[in-house]
Parts: structure tokens; C-alpha cells; sequence
DNA sequence: TGTACATCAGTGAACGCGCGTTCACTGATGTAC
DNA sequence: TGTACATCAGTGAACGCGCGTTCACTGATGTAC
């Protein structure tokens, strides 16, 4: 692809570049450096988009946690059909979206990346774990209020064990296992949700 | 504390050394250089005693599953008092050994370390995963034959859980929660084990 | 017990490398007249 | 429609830095006689 001294939309070109690196390498690879050359261009013309290094891997988990945030939101579909199909389709799309958008994936969870530096990404992701939230509340009114544990209780257990299944299971660190990730995730949620009441002790 | 030309157990000290840059600064602020430095000799005298960076590393993260190992195995101490009591107990000392050992955590997990690379750190993680598969096959026994998942599934669950507590509520990549990650882990494994049909479904 | 000597743990200087960042600049684009 | 000019995206060279690693060396230790 030829282009002439202008790029034309290098900022975007810069984002996903990174985002090659990344999933290729793991975040330790990615250098702005490496990500200029990627897109065809000098390592100083980064500076004419973002503030530096740190900067442009924050857009890239920014735009991660958009996507994710959206997955979240159209597995979670208001509740359809029914509050615990639609709490179980939002466990499912977290390892999608890790399994699918592993560059991004990785820029948001194991790059060092602290959101604090970044308000914009902090608000993004918040915005993906209130969906999460809000599958968790629409699930727990079907439960007797006597033994309901609090919605962010159960968000944040799903959270927990999706991450986990993602870190051990797709992404690795866990030494290889007999079953495919979603495997395990599908049970181990199925087998949670027994405990809550919300599924019949038969199989 | 003074010594002389010679350290006398400078590759111990490395590895503290290490270990204490990685506890503070994370696995990327940890530098041959630097914790040689920290143990107050020059970067080449690492050389006598590892053949590089990556085998310090090694070191350090096998040194951690070598605790890690031994930790759950006290805590699972051959299913003591009950399988179910012990089964618990392993889980709890997954949180604890993270909290406890945050600079060999993060080598073990978060250094981006291929345990292919260095048999022995393969050999001892399979350790520690061995004494949770015990406890866990230990704890199917009480289910009926019927309803009972392979006791690695079971395990698999457990790490995951575990793993994605420490990530996202410990060291705090999922934002701040209003539990502590220990009453997070707990009510997620009473809930499981509830849906195993191990834990009588009143409160 | 005293001395010669082999061993080897640590030194210090140097290396090449790739990194993020800066700076004065240049060439393309698009707008005002 | 044609030209002058402001804007600004990208260049290219340079920087200082800290990294991991190498090498010839030196000084402490401990053992043989």
C-alpha cells in the first residue's frame, strides 16, 4: 500500500499496529519504536498523536475495554430470554472476547498498565464491569431475599473465575489441562449457579 | 554487614535481591543489574552463579512453587480434619501464599517466564498442582458416582477461582471492591461447593 | 605449624544494542483571495 | 481557476540511558606438603 508523506489516519494505524505487536510478542514486545516501524513511519511521528509510549498503550486497552464493554452489553441483551441465560452469556463472551482480541486482552489485563494514570480507561472499564453488575442484579431477584448474596458478590465471583480460567487455562501459565477452556468455565458456572439455587441439583 | 572480597552466599542473596525489587517494583522493575546491586556487587559476578537473567528469575520463581508446593500441602494435611475442611483449606492458602510471597507470586505468574524453558520450574509447579488434585479427587469421593465431575475439573475450578481473586481483587487489576479478596474467595467456594451438593443449601 | 600454590569468586572496564524522547526541518494539504 | 500562504503531519539525525553480557584481571581461600 502506497501513500505519499501524509498518512492519512496514523493514529488508528499506530493503535492496531500495537496491537500486532502485542499479540504476537505479549506486552513486554511492544515498543513504540517497533509499533512506528510497523506503520511504516518514524518513530517521532508517534509523538504527533499521543504523549508517548504510555499513551498509545492506553488506547489500545481503552479500545479494548470499548469492544469488551459491548460484547458484555449484547450477551447480557437486557436480560434475554431469561435473567440466568442471559448472567451465563456474559461469562461466555469474557473468554471470547480474550480468546478473540488477544492483543487487546493483553493490553488491558497484563500490560502493567495502571488506570489510574489514565482516566478515560478507568471509565471505560467501569462501564463493562456495570454491565456485569447489572446481569448479577437482574439474576439475584430471582432468589429469596433471605439467602441472596449482595449482586457485586456474585459479579465480582464471575469476574474472578472467567479471569481465572483465561490466565490459567487459555492463556497458559496453568500447564496444559484434558479440557478446552469454555469447558471449564461452563462448568465451573453451572456447578455455582447449582449452589445458588438457580439450577436443579440433576444434572 | 561487612564482608570481604568474597560474598559467601551471594546467589541466595541474588535471589533476595530479586525478590525484593520484584515485590516492590513489580517483574518488570527487576533487572540483573539492579539486584546486583542490591546485593552489593558488581553485575558480573551474577555470572558465577546463573548463566543469566532469565536463570536468576528461574530461580526465584522456583524457590516460590517450592513454598507454594509446600504450603498446600500443610494446609491439605492428607485431608484433615474432613475432605471437605481440607479441600477448603487449599484454597484459602492460594490467596494467602499471594499475599504472603507477593515478589515469588508475581515471578511464578506474571514475569512472563516459559516454564518450558526450565525443566525444573515444570517439574515442582506440577508439584503444587498435584497436591490440589489430591484434595480435590479426595473430596469427590463423597459424591455420588453419578453427579460427580473428574476431580481435575474440580481443581481446575478451584485454581481458576483462586487465581482470578488474586489478580483482580489482590493485586488489583479489577478495581477497588468493597470486600476483602479472602471474603470474596471464601463465599465463591461455599457457593461451589453448595452446587456439588457438599454443603447442606441453608446458609 | 608454615609456606607454595591451585582454585575460583568477584572486579572493573568495555561492548553493542534498542529504547523513548527532542529538535530543527521539510514537504503536502487545503484555504483565502 | 490560479496563486500565496498558513498549517501541521512526518522526517532524520541525535541524545542519554540502562540494559545484559564479555573479558582479562586480581585477591581471598583452603589444601598439599
Amino acid at each position: 500500500m502506497k501513500r505519499g508523506y501524509h498518512h492519512g489516519n496514523l493514529r488508528q494505524a499506530l493503535v492496531e499496529a500495537a496491537l500486532a505487536l502485542i499479540a504476537e510478542r505479549g506486552p513486554q514486545g511492544f515498543t513504540l519504536s517497533e509499533a512506528a516501524k510497523a506503520a511504516d513511519v518514524t518513530p517521532a511521528a508517534v509523538y504527533r498523536h499521543f504523549t508517548g509510549r504510555d499513551e498509545l498503550l492506553a488506547e489500545v486497552a481503552r479500545q479494548g475495554f470499548d469492544i469488551f464493554a459491548a460484547l458484555l452489553e449484547f450477551a447480557y441483551d437486557e436480560g434475554r430470554p431469561t435473567s440466568l441465560a442471559a448472567f451465563e452469556a456474559t461469562g461466555r463472551a469474557y473468554l471470547a472476547f480474550a480468546r478473540k482480541y488477544p492483543g487487546h486482552y493483553q493490553a488491558m489485563f497484563e500490560s502493567g498498565l495502571q488506570p489510574g494514570n489514565h482516566p478515560g480507561l478507568a471509565q471505560v472499564a467501569a462501564k463493562a464491569r456495570d454491565t456485569m453488575d447489572r446481569a448479577a442484579d437482574h439474576l439475584a431477584r430471582a432468589l429469596p431475599e433471605t439467602r441472596r448474596p449482595p449482586a457485586r458478590m456474585i459479579s465480582a465471583h464471575v469476574w474472578a473465575t472467567s479471569h481465572g480460567v483465561v490466565e490459567l487455562y487459555l492463556r497458559g501459565n496453568g500447564g496444559p489441562q484434558p479440557w478446552a477452556p469454555e469447558d471449564i468455565l461452563e462448568t465451573a458456572i453451572g456447578i455455582y449457579l447449582r449452589g445458588l439455587g438457580l439450577l436443579s441439583p440433576d444434572k
